[in-house]
RNA sequence: AGGGGCGUAGCUCAACGGUAGAGUCGCGGUCUCCAAAACCGUCGGUUGCAUGUUCGAAUCGUGUCGCCCCUG
């Protein structure tokens, strides 16, 4: 029995949103939000966390999971969203994946190693420390001694994944190269992307920032600052908020902010592209094509 | 009008007289527990223009155009 799944991706600002919500009502189904940031609570205009209006009653999950200062990560969602996932499927139902952050739509998608290997606070620290006090290199060199496969991969200046490298080793006993990067889909899924044309994708990032800002984005910044929320907390590193909060500290005008975040968000939506460009079988949708029944077309021609 | 300063990559700036370099932007890419993160690669300039000096000029001289400051 086939266990069909859509997932609808892409770059931000290509109206994921507004597809979903359209497939759902079409399928009867629900929608499982793969998005980094709408996770966290507060955090609504920067993210363009779809509304009430906007959801038109369709239940979405994964959404306001979390508290603003809490950490999250891939494994955290594949965790919460995976039940969620098979419970539509047991129903029945074809769940809806929507949503732009690529990693965490493959945790769902994909056989993954990474639950293998849980996070080590207490080795990544020591790690950070030790890149601290002896630098890159030293650090990569260790990464060499005890698992070159992955150092001659890595660049020695990404001492995010140096260091992943060497706790997968240190808590495993393991190396991260004996891990299969190999992605076994785990449904029969069908992906789609609207494909707009550059130009007019950045000129849809630009409005959509505009009208952030229009609805309230640096007061909303302002309400979690006030709330002692921590700048460094991961979720204030999310576009539009890092950049606010810094135009703040400096006394930069509403415009400065607004352009940094545009061409912040024009840089992240050329890497979802270019992430996205590796999902199998992905299909790209010209935004006439981008509707409910054209959908519904590929998941009847598919199965 | 007179005096001074400046004109170098799309932008901000470097370059003892030895045939121009960075950062940024743009473009491309990587990604298996922070992914709206982290990281990598790459394009790019007849040095405003003309002329002179010199073996050799972004650099020195002269002229010219443009911009800025001061004085009147």
């Amino acid at each position: 029995m086939p266990r069909k799944v859509l997932v609808i991706c892409g770059a931000t600002a290509s109206g994921k949103t507004g597809l979903a919500v359209d497939c759902a009502l079409k399928f009867n189904t629900e929608i499982i939000s793969a998005d980094s940031q709408l996770i966290y609570k507060g955090l609504n205009i920067g993210t363009a966390k779809p509304t009430a209006e906007e959801m038109r009653g369709v239940k979405h999950h994964l959404i306001d999971i979390v508290n603003p200062t809490d950490t999250f990560s891939v494994s955290d969602y594949a965790e919460k969203a995976l039940p969620v996932l098979e419970k539509l499927l047991s129903k029945g139902k074809i769940p809806i994946i929507c949503g732009g952050t690529g990693f965490y739509i493959n945790s769902l998608l994909f056989e993954f190693g990474y639950g293998n290997t849980a996070a080590n606070e207490r080795v990544r620290e020591k790690y950070a420390e030790f890149l601290e006090k002896y630098g890159k290199d030293a650090l990569f060199d260790k990464l060499r001694e005890v698992d070159p496969e992955t150092a001659e991969v890595l660049h020695p200046n990404d001492t995010k994944r140096v260091i992943r490298a060497l706790e997968i080793f240190e808590v495993s006993g393991k190396k991260k190269s004996e891990q299969s990067d190999k992605l076994i889909p785990k449904y029969d899924f069908v992906a789609v992307a609207v494909d707009y044309p550059r130009e007019e994708l950045y000129a849809r990032i630009n409005a959509r920032v505009d009208e952030m800002f229009k609805l309230g984005l640096v007061e909303e910044v302002e309400t979690l600052l006030n709330r002692g929320i921590d700048e460094n907390c991961q979720c204030m590193q999310a576009i539009g908020y890092k950049e606010v909060v810094l135009g703040l500290k400096n006394g930069d005008l509403r415009s400065t902010m607004s352009d940094i975040i545009k061409q912040n968000t024009r840089h992240y939506a050329k890497r979802q592209l270019t992430f996205f460009k590796k999902t199998p079988n992905l299909i790209w949708l010209e935004p006439k094509n981008a509707t409910a029944d054209k959908i519904a077309g590929i998941l009847n021609e598919t199965y």
